[in-house]
DNA sequence: ACATATTCCTGGGGGC
DNA sequence: TGCCCCCAGGAATATG
């Protein structure tokens, strides 16, 4: 599922795709996927705008939209959730061949364009193709001045200043499990499911321990993990375990770099113990019980 | 103020 | 083979 890292790579493909290409047309939208504080209808905000470049925080994605005045008049914000894609699809290539990414994983099924809920047509050729099996994700354009209001106020791991200090002052003295806590964009944005069990594993760190128990040191593991863990992944192109794709269509490469996400019953690669699997803050935990002890439940 | 449950949604897998 | 049920989860919302 997308989080920080394939939202990343999400980014870094669109910015190399779209920069200075101007919508000529919407197609397909579904109503479903819009946000339902977008500026409507969206067609009329987004035709004729150029993109003038392409962000990101945590799992949130936006299309800066040129105009006019030149600068930054609009933006087109995105979140994938849990299935979504947003994909490139070149002059050339037909859409619903694109949705369906390569490699052997979740290529199935895909394939006949069922799922595209939103088509965004290019001018000279192209289109941004908006992807969601789920229907979990959202689209909506909004002015620019918006945004700070519509993203998640928690720290960015790669866009922020990040040490064990401030990660400590923004957990203020909660006394919740460390899973729970990674998990919350309002304490640190863009880490999900995969990345908090691998960023706990990296820091030594058992999903149950309370917030409010780690010493300086841990909190400093913590904070030096979060980072060197999601910008790994990032390097790799993040992961693919069932839907993820980058704009292009193509899986993620850090799947066979996890540690303990998926890796139940299997030995730790740091101690050889079998990797346990539990269920924390409503969510499936794997964790190395001899790697991350320390007696939480 | 915190913690847990529910909702949204679909495809895939297990069980019978 | 074909049901039925459950599971996966990000984030908003509701309830304890």
């Amino acid at each position: 599922m997308p989080e920080l890292p394939e939202v990343e790579t999400v980014r870094r493909t669109l910015e190399g795709a779209l920069l200075g290409r101007v919508v000529e047309r919407v197609e397909h939208l579904a109503p479903h996927l819009l946000w339902p504080a977008s500026v409507s209808p969206l067609e009329q905000e987004v035709v004729g705008r150029p993109v003038q470049g392409v962000g990101r925080r945590g799992k949130f994605l936006w299309l800066e939209l040129g105009g006019r005045s030149g600068r930054t008049e609009r933006v087109l914000l995105v979140h994938l959730r849990m299935t979504g894609r947003l994909l490139f699809v070149p002059e050339g290539e037909c859409w619903p061949q694109a949705a369906a990414g390569q490699g052997p994983i979740g290529s199935t099924a895909v394939a006949d364009g069922r799922h595209v809920h939103a088509v965004l047509r290019l001018r000279g050729g192209g289109h941004l193709v908006f992807h969601d099996v789920r229907k979990f994700g959202r689209l909506g354009v909004f002015p620019p001045e918006a945004l700070h209001s519509l993203l998640p106020t928690g720290l960015d791991p790669l866009l922020d200043p990040l040490d064990g200090q401030v990660l400590r002052r923004r957990a203020d003295g909660r006394r919740m499990a460390l899973k729970a806590l990674l998990l919350r964009q309002d304490i640190v944005a863009g880490v999900g499911n995969i990345y908090a069990d691998e960023v706990l594993h990296r820091a030594r760190l058992h999903p149950a321990q309370p917030a409010d128990s780690l010493s300086a040191p841990q909190w400093e593991a913590l904070a030096t993990a979060l980072r060197a863990v999601l910008s790994e992944a990032v390097a790799l192109g993040g992961t693919t375990l069932w839907d993820y794709r980058d704009a292009r269509g193509r899986p993620g490469r850090f799947g066979r770099f996890l540690a303990v996400y998926g890796r139940w019953g299997q030995a730790c690669r740091h101690c050889g113990t079998p990797i346990a699997r539990t269920r924390l803050a409503g969510r499936t935990t794997c964790l190395c019980p001899r790697c991350q002890g320390g007696g939480w439940v």
